[in-house]
DNA sequence: GTTAGCATGTAAGGAGTTACATGATTTT
DNA sequence: AAAATCATGTAACTCCTTACATGCTAAC
């Protein structure tokens, strides 16, 4: 009720589970994660911890109060971990599989905690995300035959690619499903899809789907 | 100077620029244009109208005050069209191609309004978001090698995932540069890419680049 | 000794969403 | 006569960015 989904928050509880570090790090980690680009500013990102530190699920501690014999001219560096409520949050955020999982915007950040993820969930989330996919591909598709005289040149030539990206999807994720599911926890074969070589390449707005 | 980014701005404006319309209708080819998902919200649209009307860069005339004889039933649309004023901000948005133009957030929008743009500037863009796509790479390759042991299968695969779209809108990109120089104003072979087939599947991550 | 990178934060504001509020017109 | 869809708007709020402000530490 009170989860307002908030990526950032999840994804750094995610990192912060794997290992306790201090905000400009963990900046650098998130820039990774969240997508490569797209650098999170810390106006975002100490105010999140804040908040984070304010409901209890991580802590702060500065790490210059620990070392025992003195080195006490080093400058604050607050590390930050979780706490049990904040283990517990994460643990029941990453066990949810709504449609909050799998939209634009998180479903990066869910896939980068997989690992933290079990295996049912897993498979929920990208099964989710391939249906959300194919709808979009749907609409797509649709607004090309409705529409496809009133649009000129680069409108048509840009929706051509964003099906083209989409479909791509769409066959990552059928990859990803298959190895979810055959093995029930082995790793990721990169790239390889048995059945499916890359030779898919017909005219991709004709709709040979369904 | 004041020009604030705007795209949804230059979108509305670029659309006005084809045909007058009323908001509603307005908002469903903003869907289109706007990447097809995403639904805009009439919370940002109306709002946006009203900047633009005082602005003075478009006017509202309700479309029930036009028609001689009486018709006075219908509610009011209120369609919308440029000004004078609107047609030469237009104009000299669009003919710019700083990094504004290309980032992810506008470069769509700068794209489906290419009918609408000069040549030489079209070339500019292009190879504006190429240049900006190839650093996005280097990027990810970069992370790739020097943290690959640290980060988990998912991770890792998602990066894998993530570089392989970046070198398919390269490949894109590449087709459409070709296209532009090739013939001064003529259209875009939909898809055809001359000298290089499909057949560039090898291991992406190896860096055969440069 | 100065540049670059480490490290933490705050205040103001931009760009959008959700939820609310209202009513007309068309289709079933 | 009900439901869908057309049509326009406002208020509150969210999430994030930019710009500011401060100071330490390592490398050149």
């Amino acid at each position: 009720m009170r989860a307002r989904a908030g990526v950032l928050e999840l994804a750094i509880l995610g990192l912060l589970q794997e290992t306790p570090m201090h905000g400009y790090e963990l900046r650098k980690r998130l820039n990774v994660l969240l997508g490569s680009f797209r650098a999170l500013s810390y106006g975002s990102l100490y105010p999140a911890l804040k908040g984070l530190v304010a409901r209890g699920l991580i802590v702060g501690v500065d790490s210059q109060a620990a070392p025992p014999h003195a080195l006490a001219g080093k400058r604050a560096r607050i590390v930050y971990e979780l706490t049990a409520e904040g283990k517990e949050h994460l643990q029941d955020a990453l066990s949810s599989s709504g449609p909050a999982a799998w939209e634009d915007e998180s479903f990066d950040v869910r896939f980068a905690l997989f690992s933290q993820t079990d295996a049912e969930t897993r498979i929920r989330i990208l099964e989710g995300r391939r249906t959300r996919l194919a709808e979009r591909l749907e609409t797509i598709r649709e607004s090309y035959s409705r529409a496809r005289e009133r649009m000129d040149e680069y409108t048509l030539e840009l929706q051509r690619h964003g099906l083209e990206q989409v479909e791509h999807e769409v066959r990552w994720l059928d990859s990803l499903i298959d190895n979810e599911r055959g093995r029930g926890r082995t790793r990721i074969s990169r790239g390889a899809r048995p059945g499916t070589p890359d030779t898919a390449g017909g005219d991709s707005l004709a709709g040979n789907d369904k």
